[in-house]
DNA sequence: TGAGTTTGTTCAATGTCGGCACAAACTGAG
DNA sequence: CTCAGTTTGTGCCGACATTGAACAAACTCA
């Protein structure tokens, strides 16, 4: 007990230890790299800021870790000397991503640039315990990270529902039968850990992560406000991708948006004791039941939705249908540009191919309904990226690594 | 020409110049002291996360600024050597601050910490001219500057109006019979500099402004995800603060919330084409009509519809009145709920005088409206600010002080 | 082939911050 | 009143990321 031999070590000790430290533009250059917004050593030592000495440094660290590659030369046909160009290490670690929805699961591997490097067939579920059709997908994808002999660096989830934060909640599974509130996040993180992989687990709803994907690799690229709504089978997601970070407001419950009036004078009802509901009057069952049609059971209503669009729209009770959803999804659009002013607005599922269908009407219908300035004119983009959900939950799954590779890869 | 004579001075400079950069805790040390959260030099070494030497030099160097003072000793009563309290230093620079509103307009001086430190009486608009009544209050505020004698750090303007951004018109000051578009930021830049300040000036939607000051002084501080809906004299605002910093949108038209339709049945109608939105079913206007009163001439539309809550309250009509509107209102908070998910819902003007009324009401509309988990139950407070935007438009006056304290005022 | 241009590399200098030791200022018990 | 215990302020040194500058390398174009 003596205090020259045993110093206090809880003398003035700072929150960020040494090892998680690493050099300070790590983070920031394998983002920029990841994204594809720095092609070259000349253009990231530019976004970043600093000299070419520090970029140099920064991006032999960053190979060094076995994150990217460096290229030498490489003609440019600009002048002066090329510059090395950075690509993604195609041997690199992967995480693993996995997403359900309420026609199956699958599960994939994912590098760096949201590149999916192996996939499962898409799985049908046999088993509404939630504990099950996650535990299968992990292990899918675990033996996908057998087969591919390389690192893991983290796993990711996506859901078809609200994700209650912090606890990891899902809150309303309604179209896959699993109990309201099941705690998908903890099921995930275990599963995870009992296939032997020590990483970090993720858990997030769908649409968010398919948005966060569009805006890293496909057509959010360069927004600053992204919008994106989609709809699936059934129910329409919101999701809102602020400068770059997913936004999900204080417990993880922003932009549930399918309960937005888009019908005032009456519409159907909705489960939420409204009516004319964005969910129930935009979803690919409104569009099949507004054109006279009883859906099958043989395919998925997204399907059947899809197929009769793309090819009965000629029909004139199709093209009025798709013409009353069109307008009814630009009155939902119209009041969230009115509240979120963003700079761009995604649509994925049944709404891209509302938007494909007829992009001028849908725009002509958000553009009277904002109120002023160029708010109303904000582009509306399809989304681009297949897989979109589960890129983006290999995107959450690499964000650790994104923020702090030294620190995240050196456990 | 000679190479060795005239090195290029474009070779690899970065960005960031020596002279901008300053201390790198400086900012936010100097934030943490504005808003209170560093009462002591103790507490600012563990909110800034660094060792007690750094924050001994950065609490110096912000009382060499004049910024700040550090004031030894005070007997605390707890254990231990008591630790240094910092305040904001009392003769230290102030910035200037002016208000427009639909019944008048006015000038403040206003120092760290939200501090106002003179204020004109509220004077009445004589000229429906912007540059006329923009020019009288910088005016009144350059006189109140030469009276302090104190140096000012920057200016900010609070208007009733949604303020387009990047160029800074006013977009609606329908209440203020301004022309649509007026370029209020360039008159404001303008009547600054030629007051003979040569600083940085800013300009604003009075709601928003009103926000950011409840979020640093008042009943918004430790909200990560804040908003706040207000009724002044005519028509709805809102705001989102998130992460400390106003959202303002792509356009800085976001929060536009008085157009959400909260009366499904019809309802009054609207300029904007609409029938039931929340700029006419819950402004003071709509209290006095739903109340079966005319509104007079003698006192503002506020003043009237306050009066009656307050006197009249136990009158069967006027209490109708108030919950009809609470309803409305409500309505269009758990709309906000489901889109933003906000962890604090704070109300100003009538919006407060009707939550104070009848509180349990507006919770219970607001829960019961909103979807899932918590979101519903989100705490619903009265804004707490005197002169809550005049406050505002200091804040973002200081905004530059406060990101880059040596930058700023070195210049 | 050489001038011009752009980029990569090396290296010393710089400035920030962490870690440590010690002094200072208070409380509370005997 | 004194002394142990606790918490905070200060001075000093070292680690280290980053800058700045000089120089080499790689390409285009005349």
């Amino acid at each position: 007990m003596n205090g020259k031999e045993a110093p206090r070590a809880a003398g003035q000790v700072s929150t960020r230890t040494r090892l998680e430290r690493g050099r300070g533009a790590l983070g920031p250059a394998l983002e920029l790299v990841h994204t594809g917004r720095a092609p070259t050593r000349a253009v990231l030592t530019s976004e970043l800021g600093v000299t070419r000495a520090t970029a140099g440094a920064v991006a032999a660290e960053l190979e060094a870790l076995g994150l990217i590659h460096v290229e030498p030369g490489s003609a440019a046909g600009a002048q002066g000397r090329p510059s090395h160009r950075l690509v993604v290490a195609d041997d690199g670690p992967v995480v693993l991503a996995a997403q359900v929805h309420s026609d199956g699961y699958r599960a994939a591997l994912v590098g760096l640039g949201g590149r999916i490097v192996a996939t499962t067939p898409g799985c049908e579920i046999v088993d509404a315990d939630p504990a099950q059709v996650i535990g299968s997908v992990v292990e899918a994808g675990a033996a996908l990270l057998r087969d591919s002999g390389r690192r893991c660096a983290g796993a990711g989830l996506a859901v078809p529902s609200a994700v209650a934060e912090p606890e990891g909640n899902a809150l309303n599974p309604l179209h896959l039968a699993w109990p309201i509130g099941a705690p998908v996040r903890e099921i995930f993180e275990q599963r995870v850990s009992g296939a032997g992989l020590d990483v970090p687990a993720f858990t997030g709803n769908d649409v968010n992560l398919a948005a966060l994907a569009e805006h890293r690799h496909g057509a959010g690229r360069g927004s600053r406000d992204l919008l994106c709504v989609a709809t699936g089978h059934r129910g329409v997601g919101g999701a809102l991708v602020l400068d770059g970070r997913l936004h999900t407001g204080s417990s993880g419950l922003a932009l549930e948006v399918g309960h937005l009036t888009v019908n005032p004078e009456g519409g159907r009802a909705c489960h939420c004791g409204s009516r004319g509901c964005l969910d129930v009057e935009t979803d690919p069952l409104a569009l099949l039941t507004a054109a006279g049609r009883t859906p099958g059971p043989e395919e998925s209503l997204l399907a059947q939705a899809r197929g009769l669009l793309s090819t009965e729209y000629a029909d004139r009770l199709v093209r009025g249908a798709a013409e009353e959803l069109i307008d009814r999804l630009g009155l939902g659009l119209a009041g969230l540009v009115n509240i979120l002013n963003p700079d761009r607005i995604i649509l994925g599922g049944l709404h891209r191919e509302l938007l494909t269908a007829d992009p001028e009407r849908l725009r002509a219908v958000v553009a009277d309904r904002s109120l002023w300035g160029r708010s109303g004119s904000v582009p509306i983009l399809a989304c681009t990226l297949d897989h979109n959900s589960l890129v983006g939950a290999a995107e959450v799954a690499w964000q650790p690594v994104l923020d702090d590779p030294l620190g995240a890869l050196s456990t």
